[in-house]
DNA sequence: CGAAAAGTTGCGTGGCGCGCATATTTTTGC
DNA sequence: GCAAAAATATGCGCGCCACGCAACTTTTCG
């Protein structure tokens, strides 16, 4: 498995990745530990040993700068998806694919949750997160069309991922509202199979007056 | 059930609402017609006669001024979907409060679709976008769940939501590539009846050789 | 009417994003 | 190896933005 077309990457490139993946985690620990509002460029910069100025070379603001890990994240999760047995129903695949990247990276940690909370509030954040699950969300949808073949609708693919997407988002904000109820993972599959099945129910249940169908 | 309070809303509150919609009206006009590189907060600001530091009372970004015409949309699509008759099934209530919606409103003329293209191209506009969209999102779980009384999963009515939002997102980056093909209401309309009925298909139809783990 | 509540405005500040010119580093061709 | 070339890092400067604060103006309400 060599994703590099050539044997060794040149010292350019493993610098220019490093030096991204640096800024980006930095980005990400500065935010944690003070907050959003007392996030500086500057810092940022500063820690990893780089100019103010050549940040703005790699990322065109820092929120995204701290979103960035959400975008990696989805690389892994689609050469997991991509690595999984063909004959694997998607809706599977999809689930052990997410299963297997959680298992391999650190787990948010419990006193982490009300500062993760608080960095939703900002609003230039909260729409580069979302920036951001939109490009995961392209990239999966690639990823399933590939695996489907040529002969699948590429709309459909679309759809699946954006549902896959809204699954995950939901998961993680009811995660985030009260994390002692369920954890991410099994809503998360909750979600999706029931998305699998379609969701004919929620059909004005004749709770009013009104009475009615079923 | 009557929206206000108060039978005539005070003349401090008629002139706020006029306010935040001539400034995000304007703000859509100039972003249409110069692209968003050239929207200063000034020159909305001057337009509707108001101090640039006025603006910021309203609005905390221009990207925020500018797709703040999303979510008043939603709201009518809101009000559109409770008005609905209770006994319809959920997906044919929404699809035709949508249609509803888009006939009342002045729909995008042709020439302008690559000015919107321009405007995506964006980044800070696009996550705001995206964020408009959220909100969209959420006041439609919350109407989803109205209807369906008390006894319903809120989380499937936020699941729904996303998908509803998926559709719609999906179905006007199609219709912003190529709108010769296919208009957005109907293909709207088809991804969500597709959705309802469950997205089974796409499961790896072995078009490759067995494939590979590699 | 008169006081209080709410909204508007001007000003100042810190920060950001980026174009541009220059210096530095890595790659390439020989 | 070495020098030209290509890519990257940096310093500098500019225009803009978001927002706190302290007046000032308008609306509301008793």
């Amino acid at each position: 498995m060599s994703p590099e077309p050539a044997p060794v990457m040149g010292l350019r490139e493993r610098k220019k990745r490093a030096a991204r993946k640096a800024l980006a985690n930095t980005a990400l620990r500065l935010a944690m530990e003070h907050g959003m509002d007392q996030l500086r460029v500057e810092d940022i910069a500063n820690e990893v040993g780089v100019s103010p100025r050549t940040f703005n070379n790699y990322f065109s603001s820092k929120e995204q700068a701290v979103c960035a890990f959400i975008v990696e994240r989805q690389e892994h999760v689609r050469d997991a998806l991509l690595a999984r047995p063909a004959g694997e129903p998607i809706w599977d695949a999809i689930i052990n694919s997410a299963v297997d990247q959680s298992a391999r990276e650190d787990q948010p940690r419990r006193e982490d949750v009300h500062r993760v909370r608080d960095m939703m509030h900002n609003h230039g954040l909260f729409g580069e997160m979302l920036r951001a699950h939109a490009d995961a969300e392209r990239m999966l949808a690639d990823a399933l069309a590939e695996r489907a073949g040529e002969g699948a609708n590429p709309l459909h693919a679309r759809m699946l991922a954006g549902i896959v997407q809204s699954a995950s988002r939901i998961a993680f904000q009811t995660w985030l509202q009260n994390h002692d109820d369920r954890s991410f993972l099994p809503l998360f599959a909750e979600l999706l199979r029931e998305a699998a099945a379609g969701m004919p129910d929620l059909t004005a249940t004749a709770a009013r007056t009104t009475a009615a169908a079923s």
